[in-house]
DNA sequence: AGACCAGACCGCCAAA
DNA sequence: ACTTTGGCGGTCTGGT
């Protein structure tokens, strides 16, 4: 099992430290043995006050992280800005043995308070953002991600953007076919790309902001052939420039980063539920050559597909499983 | 690894 | 007056 500690600091949110023991706490293998074993730290043993005002009995103080493979610091309101000598040295120690560091929401204050962020890209909750840069000008804040993996180091934007980094986390250690598990068993998005700007800019879309939806899942179950910002405007019946407009303030992105995003998604799940040869698996998920698939797979997951494949691809005895026409949408279940 | 080229992206502006 | 659209062109990026 992999060890996961959450650290919770005064004023910690509870919605946010309950994520990791939702998410990870669900990730199950396929007889339901559960696959982490996640325990909450505080600064020591005892109760937490929360930003809620209520408190919560931690089990285990900060030599919990000595025994943890992945440390979740949990966002606290206000945030952490002040860390105390003990935390620090041991998220430090926790860093300097190779174990992995995530934080939720302003957890990243903390993080960035130890040091451990400077030079890195990170990010947290928009509403403080600003204050997080006029503390830490050293760290590269990208505000307008869910989450942000830099080598070991992680971070995510406000409360559920946790659950989103957590998913991700799951899908790298154990397969998108677990987390897609886990997200199915919280009724969460196994998936959401774009950033938090489309939170920040429309909390809640309005329907008219949805207008690229229907084209979206047209690219989705199109994926496997070339897709050109012409086609997606003819698809939605304005120009280029008003689709390129649209889609930004609907997804946070471009249209060509998230089809790649969801080229490589498909490309996991025909790697991990197909023998298809790589070569095969990148023209179905619309890369052009396996080296191209290659390449994309390395820099969004430091790894390769036949790595992945061996990782997380089951093996199965009935020989090739494959639905033919690829869809997306079979992500989600 | 690097070069090349088509296509993607986006600021700007005028028109609707 | 204000919002939305679409075209232009310069720069950037991704794929080969």
């Amino acid at each position: 099992m992999h060890r996961v500690a959450v650290l919770g600091l005064e004023g910690v949110i509870p919605f946010d430290l309950g994520i990791p023991f939702q998410v990870f706490g669900d990730a199950r293998d396929a007889d339901e043995r559960p696959l982490y074993d996640v325990s909450f730290a505080a600064r020591r043993r005892g109760l937490v006050r929360t930003s809620a005002g209520f408190s919560i009995a931690a089990p285990f103080g900060l030599s919990r992280l000595d025994w943890a493979q992945t440390v979740v610091v949990v966002g606290s309101d206000p945030p952490q800005a002040g860390v105390d000598r003990q935390v620090r040295a041991a998220l430090r120690s926790a860093q300097r043995r190779g174990a992995r560091l995530a934080s939720i929401c302003t957890g990243a204050f903390v993080l960035a308070e130890c040091g451990l962020l400077d030079d890195r890209r990170a990010t947290t909750h928009w509403r403080y953002c600003d204050d997080f840069h006029e503390r830490y000008p050293q760290v590269k804040l990208d505000p307008a991600v869910l989450f942000i993996e830099e080598g070991e180091l992680l971070t995510s934007a406000g409360a559920a953007a946790g659950i989103d980094l957590c998913l991700h986390v799951v899908s790298v250690d154990y397969g998108l076919e677990v987390a897609n598990r886990v997200a199915r068993r919280t009724v969460s998005a196994p998936h959401r790309s774009g950033g938090q700007a489309q939170f920040i800019e429309t909390p809640m879309p309005s329907p008219r902001l949805q207008s690229l939806e229907s084209t979206r899942g047209w690219a989705l179950e199109h994926l496997h052939e070339p897709i050109s910002l012409d086609d997606l405007a003819r698809r939605a019946a304005v120009s280029v420039r008003t689709l390129v407009r649209h889609f930004r303030s609907e997804t946070g992105t471009t249209p060509l980063q998230w089809l790649t995003e969801q080229r490589l998604l498909l490309a996991r799940r025909l790697l991990e539920q197909t023998d298809l040869p790589v070569e095969v698996v990148a023209r179905r998920s619309g890369f052009g050559s396996g080296q191209t698939l290659r390449l994309r797979f390395r820099q969004a997951l430091g790894t390769t597909p036949r790595d992945y494949r061996e990782a997380f691809g089951a093996a199965r005895a009935g020989g090739t499983i494959d639905r033919g026409g690829a869809r997306c949408d079979a992500l989600a279940g």
